[in-house]
DNA sequence: ACAATAGTGTCTCTAAGACAATATACG
DNA sequence: CGTATATTGTCTTAGAGACACTATTGT
């Protein structure tokens, strides 16, 4: 059987583009200026380009980037969304990715902030990808250091922690946060760097260590 | 802009059928018959059939069942590979699928099993798709009641105790697996049924409770 | 000096692992 | 009865959370 025996498959990245506003995890929504759905709020998301995209995570990054202007935040891939009704013009794959930024890099884009655990009807499967990708954040906070590419560098540890409690939807302890940052070895104290102004002690200033910057190139197969 | 002005993208699934030989993690292999690689051993494949498959699961269900007559295995996404060079016939994509099935409802079939530790070299990039599945597994086996899919019911707990270490590659404590079985509450024992025969005190014998099996259903947004 | 939050030391409690005692088959 | 493994009870230990104390700023 050849490629062309097959009807052609529709074949399309969307992006989850999770932010904290206010704490209290955000999607970013796009108005659709084209059919089908034109005018609706939707995912971020566009057909892959077999001339110019070196697999599907730079199809999802150059979306982000057409879309929002962001350049290289945490991108993963969350899964693959397919069959013959998702997408009225025919049997469609759609492979899922979940973006983490801070709200900060967000201001005067065209994206529409929206709390998850208020979207409106969204088009496609597109509810079903921000709900994936709103559990995969939660679960891998318990365990991992994800919720670090919600905070803008420097921060400070209460203000990671409460970055923290606010995906996870609890309060955490605060000597057993510290000591898992610790033990996680992902974060640098900057020297002399503190927080000042408020009227108490400042805080020390963190960054990621260089190794774990920049996560686009190394989560490609990271799961 | 159209689908039709993208070049099609080859839309294919594969699946890393996993199972356990003498207590190691094996990985199913089929000959392809047909190019590219064409003799070569690879990971059962093949096209995204739009007219028939309800989606890319049912799709990797459809590939085992004609090359290995299996029905209906745990199967569950793993991840998409995708890029211009991974298939010689172009810009490609695949959607790869982990299965698990006990080594008893291989025999007899046209799949050759092979350690993952001893892979031969693999055409595409199935050799990162079996990686990714053994990490898979390696990790949700930690956490999770994934490795009694390697197990043929019914199973005593000692007999799914030595299936754990063998995914795990390290023993378990006698005592936590089996608090940890009784907490996960996905097994119930079969009143009556002994694993007899040998000469000490009999096995209890267990089934995964009916709410668990054939997960084909529930797993399909699993993660 | 006071208020407020950062950072740390220590106690307690829970859960995991080690150990060991008991149970029950076959020969 | 002896041996071998299943199953269960108990002790020990490591890690997580609670609590409280010290540190350092601005007012």
């Amino acid at each position: 059987m050849t490629p062309a025996a097959n009807p052609a498959v529709i074949c399309t990245v969307d992006v989850v583009l999770l932010t904290l506003v206010q704490d209290t995890l955000h999607a970013a929504l796009l108005r659709r200026d084209k059919a089908p759905f034109a005018g609706a709020l939707a995912l971020p998301g566009g057909y892959i380009h077999a001339q110019e995209d070196a697999d599907t995570q730079a199809s999802a990054a150059r979306v982000l980037r057409e879309k929002s202007g962001l350049q290289s935040p945490y991108l993963e891939q969350l899964a693959t969304f397919s069959g013959p009704v998702r997408d009225p013009r025919g049997w469609s794959l759609a492979v899922a990715y979940c973006a983490l930024v801070p709200a900060a890099l967000l201001e005067g884009g065209a994206l529409e902030l929206v709390p998850v655990s208020a979207l409106p009807p969204l088009p496609f499967d597109h509810r079903a990808m921000v709900e994936a990708a709103v559990t995969r954040v939660r679960n891998k906070s318990q365990y991992s250091s994800m919720p670090v590419y919600l905070c803008a560098e420097p921060f400070t540890l209460p203000q990671l922690q409460s970055v923290y409690e606010a995906v996870l939807g609890e309060p955490l302890n605060k000597v057993s946060f510290r000591r898992k940052m610790e033990e996680l070895g992902m974060l640098e104290p900057m020297p002399g760097a503190m927080q000042t102004g408020a009227a108490h002690r400042p805080a020390q200033m963190y960054r990621l260590k260089p190794a774990f910057r920049c996560s686009l190139s190394t989560s490609l197969r990271g799961l």
